[in-house]
DNA sequence: CTTTACCTGTGTGTTACTCATAGCTTTATA
DNA sequence: TATAAAGCTATGAGTAACACACAGGTAAAG
């Protein structure tokens, strides 16, 4: 009976020892503890649940998606209609946060360009942060020169 | 003397109460207090700084970003090299974010297509979900046919 | 004066971990 | 054998940027 404790079980999946026990805190996996020193001791199930998150979690699940996908086999009902379910949410949510840094990362972009040109200042009181306020009005309404 | 509560000064920039108090909590703004209630009293000053702040985040600064700024600013110093440095580092972590996700998202409609043609499982107790599983199979080894 | 609607501050929850801490185990040394 | 150093453990707290819940205060209407 294989039976390993949190950093043995850590190393041999590559991941933290961390990761291992916050699963557990979670309630992901729920390994039985060693009565003598209360150490967790993970059985072959809870290193195949382990390996499921693992599998799972690059698929962008979120564990709280993983702990119902468990949850449900372990009723003995078939978890794949959910499977499909969660996962059209999570493209369409993937997708949407991808639009959103890319729109972000093009404003940054725009932004360093613009500030290539335009010296640093000092803070008159009156603003913070020239390049900021400069490019935030330029990009919100007209076009203007820029301070400095 | 102008002097706004919470939620008027809300709604005037179209952002949410709990999100002026949370600038708020974090040290971003310091409104004074209205000794008879304990409200909050944001004056011009305050106002600008939310402003400000509303300016900084779509550049990708983080409100701890904003909050050193604000205060090299206020300590009379130009914020502007400050700002040129930490958007380099945003700019980078942000590339980085985008093309994890990237990779994720691909990922995740590769599963959606394979899926299309595979039906539902049910559990055996040896597996949990033979959906993930098997993709997590076929994409990390060699090609293999579908379970079930 | 009371009802009603609205507004306030603060505490807690969110995600997926990571770090800090106090204490127990094991190993090395004297 | 005593002890000290190294290593491991469980648990509590912290991270980012808010959103939500809650008890209570306030303002307008009747």
């Amino acid at each position: 009976m294989t039976s390993l404790t949190v950093s043995q079980l850590a190393k041999q999946l590559s991941i933290s020892a961390d990761t291992v026990r916050h699963y557990v805190r979670c309630g992901l996996i729920n390994p039985e503890r060693d009565p003598t020193n209360g150490y967790k001791r993970f059985n072959d199930d809870d290193i195949k649940r382990l390996k499921f998150i693992l599998q799972a979690k690059p698929l962008g699940f979120s564990l709280a998606d993983i702990q119902t996908i468990i949850d449900q086999a372990s009723h003995g009902e078939s978890p794949c209609p959910q499977v499909r379910t969660i996962m059209e949410a999570r493209l369409k949510e993937t997708a949407e946060k991808i639009k959103a840094m890319q729109s972000t990362y093009k404003q940054m972009q725009n932004a360093v360009k613009r500030w290539q040109s335009q010296p640093d200042c000092t803070p008159t009181g009156e603003h913070i942060c020239h390049l900021i306020e400069d490019f935030s009005n330029v990009n919100g309404k007209d076009k203007k020169e820029g301070c400095c």
